[in-house]
DNA sequence: AGCACGCCGACT
DNA sequence: GTCGGCGTGCTC
């Protein structure tokens, strides 16, 4: 292409903040530069990276032009990668350098990665002194081979010192050694499935689906334990053989190593790794080689959507039911509808998979939109659990606990069986409440107005929804009563304590997302209970994400009913998911196993799914559910988040959007009450749930809020929760 | 999002 | 007299 000598070429470049559109920069004379290349440049009093975007660079002022700094030596984002962030930033109402942010994540994956410096052995050399030591380093040195300093150091069983000391002498020369790839490649055809004939029919359909360049959505729904990820490999394989790159999200990749293991076991390598828990050496290479596409396949959080994939072929979204794939900070998304966005930018098929599928999705299902491939029979030699529920208006627990007689009486025979027993509370901490018994004073965030939850293990009042903390006192704040300040509710850490009273020689281990030591503690603490190491574990939903406890044989729910009654419209759906992945633990091994569930509602239609085993009728009761009462057949659900300088101020916008709602529309100000404020940045936030507006109506709907109506001193922010698949 | 600039309270 | 809090505004 010639191009004008005299005139400066002008590019657009996204750059890494909420700008609404790119930049523009001037190319420096021989720069070469393509949609997509990545880029430094100035910007205010410093420097960061940017994509060279499409079309012809807007008009800028010659004095606000400044040039590129340079042209990073990487591969540039492709095409279908650029789309994709124009249309996540268009459908999230985000500013599009805001989400090409996302894709930036790895600064110093854009140079190529430097070679390691190596050393090799020079022929004929030898040093003037031989030594035992340096015999040794001669010996595994003499194949000619390139060794990193420390590599041969180690290998020979001598220190650092001798290897220098021969470099010195001119035994070794100075190689360069190319970067090593992350992973190995995976072999498709390493290790064959073994399959059942139900897991085989679902296997051919979708490597019939992952074997073919077009966009479809296939929805595979199995109960737990039923080999889903072993069938849903096949289609991995399938793309792998077409030659395409392969992504798998998985919600709270760090901490389910075991899905590597399976991966290696059927792949001969391991898949890339992607979370935000990776070193950052580690993620720059992740990143650089799949971009290169070296890296065959991702396992990753819902982040790894935005990796700079150049031939993605199909995206794997493992437990696409969980709440982990929204993103509720910056850019608004859910990480599942992207995938399948991304999945039709790119021509591709997505495959979702899960026990207890959203709503949306098996509503995508009946209305054939989505192909549904049903997986009954748990696999190989596990069985379901025997289900019950404990009315626990007539086996109450004993005054100040809150473990039914009739689930201690199922510990005790489990343990004297030396089996596992998960008992599973969704709440952290020790007590949800603490109030003082002498003038009933109830601590509260200061910031947010919720509930400080004790926990009583780390001495503190903790805010579950802002994070602040403070010492738990001796005394009442308000009325100054030593020693009457009393805990109201169970948490994990008070559940444990009970099991402990019961069960004192029991090894029991608690289980939270809090817990001290962070992601690293919480793999070892889940490696010890999968080798036997715990009798007794208490644990929040964590523990109801994809581990395999071989000896579990007993769940019980301590309060099946939390989470039923808190005016979330997805409460009852969310409730029975939890509650069927938790259950769900046990029986792996095959072993007789049981799951009670402590409630007061024992003929709720979530506790009777459960029991039943019935997810249809559920599924379709909670449909017609949400057409009687005149909502959109698949949680539509709008959520805009208003932020302002002040409390008054966020108030008066809530009111102000209330009036500007069209009056089909029932709008929700989750206000202090369900959805305590919190103090972000010094900014207040509400945040609005919308309900019941149609696909149509929501886009104009939206924009008359954002160019109409009074416009916040802040910034609205709106979280769509539609299902995107309408949207296409 | 960063980062600088700018205007009011407690201290080396 | 300055150091430092965060409110406001700008970045091709």
């Amino acid at each position: 292409m010639r191009e004008d000598s005299s005139a400066k070429r002008v590019v657009p470049v996204m750059v890494p903040m909420p700008a609404d559109r790119p930049y523009s920069y001037a190319v420096p004379e021989g720069a070469r530069v393509v949609p997509g290349s990545i880029v430094r440049v100035p910007l205010g009093p410093r420097e960061v990276a940017g994509i060279v975007w499409d079309g012809p660079g807007g008009e800028v002022s010659a004095k606000k032009l400044r040039p590129i700094s340079e042209v990073f030596d990487c591969p540039p984002v492709g095409e279908e990668v650029r789309r994709f962030v124009d249309w996540v930033a268009a459908y999230t109402l985000s500013p599009p350098g805001m989400v090409a942010r996302m894709l930036l994540r790895a600064p110093a994956a854009f140079d190529p990665e430097p070679p390691i410096e190596g050393m090799r052995f020079v022929d004929g050399a030898g040093p003037d002194r031989m030594t035992a030591a340096r015999a040794r380093v001669l010996e595994m040195a003499r194949d000619g081979q390139a060794w990193t300093r420390a590599g041969l150091a180690h290998a020979a069983g001598v220190s650092a010192s001798v290897i220098e000391g021969l470099r010195e002498q001119g035994v070794f020369e100075t190689v360069a050694i190319p970067p090593q790839p992350v992973v190995a490649p995976p072999d498709p055809s390493y290790a064959g499935a073994e399959l059942t004939a139900d897991q085989e029919r679902a296997a051919e359909r979708l490597r019939e689906k992952a074997g073919a360049n077009a966009f479809t959505v296939t929805l595979l729904d199995g109960v737990t334990g039923s080999g889903k990820t072993e069938v849903y490999f096949e289609a991995v394989a399938a793309a792998l053989e077409r030659g395409k790159q392969v992504l798998i999200l998985i919600p709270e990749i760090a901490l389910t190593q075991a899905f590597l293991e399976r991966f290696q076991d059927r792949f001969g390598a391991k898949p890339g790794e992607w979370h935000s828990d990776l070193a950052p050496r580690k993620r720059e290479r992740v990143w650089r080689q799949v971009a290169e596409g070296q890296v065959r396949v991702v396992a990753g959080a819902r982040s790894a959507l935005f990796l700079p994939f150049r031939e993605l072929g199909l995206i794997v979204v493992d437990e696409e039911h969980d709440p982990a794939y929204k993103q509720e900070d910056r850019v608004f998304y859910n990480a599942r509808d992207m995938a399948v966005v991304r999945g039709h930018i790119g021509n591709f098929p997505v495959v979702l998979a899960s026990a207890t599928p959203s709503l949306e999705s098996r509503v995508n299902a009946n209305q054939g939109r989505y192909e549904r491939i049903v997986l009954s029979a748990r696999f190989a030699d596990a069985a379901l659990p025997d289900l019950a529920t404990i009315d626990m208006r007539k086996a109450p627990p004993e005054r100040g606990g809150f473990l039914s007689p009739v689930l201690i009486d199922q510990m005790k025979k489990t343990l004297a069986r030396k089996e596992q027993s998960l008992l599973f509370l969704n709440r952290r901490g020790y007590a949800p409440l603490t109030l003082c018994r002498v003038c009933g004073h109830r601590f509260q965030c200061p910031d947010c107005s919720s509930w400080l939850v004790e926990h009583r293990f780390r001495g503190q009042l903790v805010c579950h929804h802002c994070g602040h903390n403070e010492p738990r006192p001796e005394a009442c704040p308000e009325c100054g009563a030593l020693d009457h300040l009393v805990a109201c509710g169970p948490g994990v850490e008070r559940i444990a304590e009970e099991v402990d009273r019961h069960f004192p020689d029991a090894r029991t281990i608690v289980l939270s997302s809090d817990m001290l030591g962070g992601v690293k503690r919480l793999r070892l603490e889940l490696d010890a209970i999968a080798k036997g190491e715990a009798d007794i574990i208490v644990g929040t939903q964590l523990v109801a994400k994809g581990h395999n406890f071989p000896a579990m044989t007993l769940v019980g729910v301590i309060d099946a009913d939390l989470g039923l009654a808190n005016g979330d419209p997805r409460a009852a759906e969310r409730t029975f998911q939890l509650l069927a992945q938790v259950t769900g633990r046990a029986g792996r091994s095959g072993r007789k196993s049981l799951g009670l569930l402590q409630t007061y509602q024992p003929d709720h239609p979530v506790m009777r799914a459960i029991v039943t085993g019935d997810a249809e009728a559920f599924y379709e009761r909670e449909i017609g559910e949400r057409e009687r009462a005149g909502l959109p057949p698949f949680g539509r659900l709008a959520g805009i988040i208003v932020s302002a300088a002040t409390r008054q101020e966020a108030e008066g916008h809530a009111r102000a959007l209330r009036r500007a709602a069209p009056r089909s529309d029932t709008i929700d100000v989750l206000g202090p009450a369900e959805a305590p404020l919190a103090l972000v940045a010094g900014r207040h936030r509400f945040r609005l749930l919308v309900q019941g507006t149609r696909r149509c109506d929501l886009q104009g709907y939206l924009r008359a809020l954002l160019t109409a109506g009074p416009r916040p001193r802040g910034s609205i922010r709106v979280q769509v929760d539609i299902d995107p698949q309408s949207f296409l």
